[in-house]
DNA sequence: CATGAATGAGGTTTCATTCAT
DNA sequence: GATGAATGAAACCTCATTCAT
């Protein structure tokens, strides 16, 4: 029926207006139900709880943050793995932060719930979660930059920060640019900004070149 | 009275700990007043509301952050007008910096609360509004600066970025570091990163020299 | 289903018993749902608020009301406007009045509450209201009145206080005489007092006929 | 000492105030106290309670309204009693009248308060309690009228809605009639009418004079 | 005289959720 | 699939009043 799939997401739809204004704790089932033109009841058939509902809009986007993520680290532990540690160009890193930001902007609305709203909910440690697999993953890494070079060895705090750095820049840019396309030259400043900061903390002046890494075309 | 202190007390006490448990929202004043041992009432009578119990919990620590950053401000915006720039040291900076983080753990329970606790409350945005007061700060500041180094001109996100990230920063430090000491060479650490990170993006390498300042004695 | 109807009924029964016993300020709607056997979250599917309860209690009764003066007084006019001013024997006063007292007999018990109990809600001046409708017919009436027999003329203040006179033999009626019957006898009586009142003040002696008119058998 | 009086009196000033606005029941003691700059504990040094508090602005100009009452009413059975029935101008009633309205005007605040804010209180049905005392002493001097001219015997009923038209009569000129100039001329006007109305019930036409009376000076 | 802290019961309202239909 | 009545707990808050000081 073509019903079913209209209630449900005309119950999203409304959900995602009343959490964006009021947050998840603040909003009423009662208004996301009326708004939607539905009655509770219905709003039970398609989500467990509220929580569900507010998980049921951002769960994909967020995967798909995740499972980007995933890849990332896979392949840059891999390429240390194999000893090859810094790309002259950074290219890789760009490369996996417009990819990032292409799916943010992708789902921008959702990813703001997220972030901005979703104090109450099961996802209201999300950003915290995410900080913590870069953390694991920095982690790692570090461990093998300091197998090789004994001089580059971080201390666990640094790396958590770094971690959490890293994904305040997000945030930040999330919350504050509103389009892809001033994402993309924000994120190019802030990746320069990040790597010198880097560098410095082992004063080493690193010749960096001139900013390189164009977003790909997407789809 | 001993009895009129120690019943607000009572209350202050027992609100921070339904407050840092729970957030302001799910908070319950039945609890709180339930805990310390006294009817609802009796809350009502040194507290209007909800909000101000939760506000009289983290004003004054508040309140003198905000002092601390205004006459920093002051002093860096009348440098700037006398044409002292840059100190070789950075050493005002470092020793606003630790003035703010002695004051941030004297009451590091309190900012907390107002960090991470505070969605609900009038208090709400603190973070954003510092954010605010700083960005102002270094817009009129890059002003000055540009006036001197035309090739320092920056852009108002840029600025706006700094101020955020600046702010970000502390914010890490109070939620993640849990003691003053830690917090210091946690301190030393960021804002070499920053300061590193903020030339570069001016293509500037400066001499850094070993980090000094050491936060004065307090009484 | 007959649920729904019996709730919603079993309510407004509670509800009239609790305001006609402590009047709308001092009703408690936790007794109400109580007495009626009903949760408070019942109530309140029904109904919008404490407000919304009392007025759905006597909404519809005080609609007709103003529902018959609308077409008594709009018969007035245009009979004024025809030229034809007294009928020989008020035939027409008479049959309003009997129509408004069914009226008010049939719903007595909400009218009480209405009269008597409804300081504090929405409809605290509903009787203001009705002495304001009549105030204003009046006027104009007595403008017509005027323009044929000059002596006639009346001061707005006199007006206002036939408006105010009229309405409140209804008022004392209804809150002293416990049937239709009686209540009948009772406005017979009385509009001959006032109709002689009335020519008093213009120094006219009319030939007050035997009282006449009847009240209409209602279906 | 000065300050006891003044403390009483500022509290009776500022209860005037609140009950004027709110009517009895949603007065706020606290207000009271506050605006009279005074502390809860202070007004029960003064006031037993709520009640008291609001009697104790009504009570003395009440009292002298039972008094002029009960003098008059006192007079006319007297004069019933030594066969004196109806003076040839009303100027016993005239004159009654407006001493009743003189003290009427004189606390005409305190009484709007005791007719329209008493809800709630002791005294809510002060004006009921009025209309009783009239009630039952037209109920007399009819009853002597009856034994002298048996035509003019009159129902229980026609006495108690007598007694309560006259009070209403008082009711609406202190509600409607600010000053007591116009109150005089529109209780003349009044007593005329009722008059009317009055023997028009029996069928006699009287020979009515010329309005006569005229308040006498006052103090 | 007056303070002001404290009581404690009660007020209305909102909410997520359930379930028979 | 969807309705909508009903739950029941809990929410914040206000109040007149009392009493030790």
């Amino acid at each position: 029926m073509k019903d079913e799939r209209e209630t449900r997401e005309k119950l999203l739809c409304s959900a995602k207006k009343e959490f964006s204004e009021k947050g998840f704790m603040k909003a009423s089932l009662r208004n996301i139900c009326k708004n939607a033109g539905v009655t509770t009841g219905a709003l039970y058939f398609f989500f467990k709880d509220k929580d569900d509902l507010f998980v049921s809009l951002v769960r994909e986007p967020l995967a798909r943050i995740h499972k980007i993520m995933s890849e990332h680290f896979t392949q840059e532990r891999q390429m240390a793995d194999e000893g090859a540690f810094l790309t002259q160009d950074f290219s890789d890193d760009y490369e996996a932060s417009f990819e990032v930001i292409h799916e943010l902007y992708l789902y921008r609305e959702e990813f703001l719930l997220l972030i901005t709203k979703a104090q109450g909910s099961s996802l209201e440690n999300a950003v915290d979660a995410i900080v913590e697999i870069s953390d694991r993953h920095y982690h790692t890494l570090a461990g093998a930059y300091a197998d090789r070079f004994p001089g580059m060895r971080m201390e666990e705090e640094t790396i958590h920060w770094i971690a959490h750095m890293q994904t305040d820049i997000f945030v930040y840019m999330i919350t504050h640019i509103e389009t892809e396309d001033e994402a993309v030259r924000y994120m190019k400043q802030a990746v320069r900004y990040m790597v010198m900061g880097w560098y410095g903390m082992f004063g080493i002046v690193p010749n960096l070149p001139e900013i390189a890494g164009e977003p790909k075309e997407k789809a």
